[in-house]
DNA sequence: TAGATTGTTAATCGATTAACAATC
DNA sequence: TAGATTGTTAATCGATTAACAATC
């Protein structure tokens, strides 16, 4: 089956990339339930999931664990490298620089710019910091295709609409704050303090 | 109304919170489409997601911005604050121990734990790290409500563990890894990867 | 053949939203 | 009264999952 894939299975492909990664060396196929239970979800979930992309499943075997693996990584546009710029240079955005999950999966930070002209200069990992004037020219110069966002929420919309402007289609936001943006232009927002207000709700209701 | 409240809706009222906070000062009530447009939903979704709540909306007036916020407040039990062990000392997790997000959110990390015996003893704006070994007992002695995991996804699991062997209810983790838990442990993860892979779908699919 | 496991259907469940009566 | 806006219903939409035929 192809066509129109749900936003839901999309954010899943990675968890059964990671599955797989997981995987004895040598296991030539891989059941749904074993996906299933290391990515967290039901194993009808898994077929579901899959069955969007033509898997390699043998009914009976299970899915060829390297075609599979291969056919995650080309649905997901893994088989390229991406080049990504972080906006803010505070702890949070130098951690991010040289978090070793981004280069392991694919993704190339190439700059973090900042708007202190005091950080310009320094580097971090071999990572040069950046006046965040030169934004647009690094964009253009580096074909960024990722923008991160780290500042402190009052820069973050001016960031994003200088990103946009540049080029830039694609942005992780962790500032806790609303983007806009024009069509065709992806945000996703990762709510750090958000995540342990929820946590705080759970922890309400527990007793 | 009242009763249980959608997961969905939980997640969304720190946006309100954050919508709310970001009023003119002295502005006295504000609309469903005002609190939708700061957090990026429908407001037909917001009157249904308040309504859970027994909020202070008024027909043909809005909703009093102080009370709604106390409500909110309330709601996710952010009337007391909460103590954060954090487990993982490398730039993650020293970022996310100063992350000025939190305390101003009513969480206060207490300590940072690391299985490397180097890192203890030093301190990161005045939170102590400690070796892994006192993980137990720092739960036990500042009752700490929440762990977050920010070490490799090899440790995840048994970093898990312990924090839910001694006590702790909630859990946030940032390995690449989806944790086991029993009954009434909370996890929420946060997989930075994985959202820089969801990203590079988007892009391979935009032409 | 017996056992395993996929692929798919259909039922179910849950979340979103348009619409509008209620009412300030 | 006219205008504004909530609260709620009902329609719709989308996501999950049990179940099972297909088939290795």
């Amino acid at each position: 089956m192809r066509g129109s894939i749900p936003a839901a299975t999309i954010a899943r492909l990675p968890l059964y990339l990671r599955g797989l990664a997981e995987l004895e060396p040598g296991q030539p196929t891989c059941s749904s339930d074993q996906l299933a239970s290391s990515a967290g979800v039901n194993s009808a979930q898994v077929r579901k999931d899959l069955s969007y992309l033509d898997p390699p499943g043998v009914r009976g075997v299970g899915y060829n664990a390297a075609a599979l693996r291969d056919l995650l990584r080309r649905e997901l546009g893994l088989t390229r490298r991406y080049c990504v710029v972080i906006a803010g240079a505070g702890n949070l955005g130098r951690a991010l620089t040289v978090y070793p999950g981004f280069e392991e999966s694919g993704f190339d930070v190439v700059a973090l710019v900042d708007s202190d002209q005091g950080k310009a200069g320094t580097t971090i990992n071999s990572v040069v910091v950046k006046a965040i004037d030169e934004l647009e020219s690094i964009v253009a110069k580096e074909s960024v295709d990722i923008g991160v966002i780290a500042t402190p929420a009052g820069a973050a919309q001016e960031v994003a609409d200088r990103f946009v402007g540049a080029g830039v289609r694609s942005i992780l936001n962790f500032a806790p704050a609303v983007l806009k943006r024009p069509e065709g232009v992806e945000v996703r927002r990762v709510d750090l303090a958000g995540e342990l207000q929820i946590l705080a709700y759970h922890l309400s209701q527990a007793r």
